[in-house]
DNA sequence: GCCTAATACTTGACTACTCAAGTATATAGC
DNA sequence: GCTATATACTTGAGTAGTCAAGTATTAGGC
């Protein structure tokens, strides 16, 4: 048999496995996966809702090229605008637009009740204790 | 700004990439990455190391077919062999191989020590603790 | 001020899956 | 025993990423 901790890091990447799965599924009704809701999210809480890509790649743990390919239809489909950063030009800014914030709105709505489900069998103190060992392995 | 539950979520996905990529980097010493480890892993503790196609894809996560193409390149290194099974020849069993019980030890042992590097900053009640909560979201 | 190194991307080729549809076999109802 | 349905896969086509290599720009050492 393995050690505990090897065992609880495959039990970890089970349950994410199967959480993603649920939470594209839900995301799914507004056209959107995990990854691009993640993305949102961040520029939602950003100064003037921008951020650099490179800023997404290490927020949501993807490569600089996920970010890319990720944004490509975002930004096709209206959700992000790309910006230039004047003082540097090798940046590439990314905005969240008015549909985006909209849309934005709907989802955090949708993954909200999911989210809610998902973890209905923790109390709140649970879900702390949760975030606080998360933390810890970061 | 979203709820507890969402942020958790999303902690959770964020810190679950970062994993997968440090222990598919440990694992490719091997030539195997994390989906191969845990199917070596579950087959080394089967009966007879032998498993179900469907038994595979219920304890990873993955859908039948993602395990029948994760399968393939295993028998043809001859990790695992394809047994027939004489009461329902609807299925084809999976057995781990000397070979592949050879290499699940070595790669065993250094996920062991990746996985102890992860989790140098739980104590091993924060350890059993996190694994009971993640057991609660299942 | 020039050259080297670092940074911020982008792109082509690949991997590791997914889903939907198809095949083969088994089970259950009548 | 036949038919309908369910189960256990497999396969073709697509998606969401990766990595390595390339481009453009900036920053640092002297």
């Amino acid at each position: 048999m393995l050690t505990e901790p090897v065992k609880t890091l495959m039990q970890l990447s089970v349950l994410q496995t199967k959480i993603n799965k649920r939470i594209d599924l839900h995301l799914s009704i507004h056209g959107i996966n995990y990854s691009e809701f993640m993305v949102m999210f961040h520029l939602s809480n950003a100064p003037d809702y921008c951020l650099r890509r490179i800023e997404l790649a290490d927020l949501t743990a993807l490569t600089a090229s996920g970010v890319t390919r990720l944004l490509v239809p975002m930004e096709k489909i209206g959700l992000v605008d790309k910006e230039r950063n004047l003082r540097d030009a090798r940046v590439s800014l990314v905005k969240l637009t008015r549909a985006g914030k909209t849309l934005f709105k709907h989802a955090a709505s949708t993954l909200e009740q999911a989210a809610e489900r998902q973890t209905q069998n923790l109390s709140e103190k649970d879900l702390k204790k949760l975030a606080q060992l998360l933390a810890l392995m970061d």
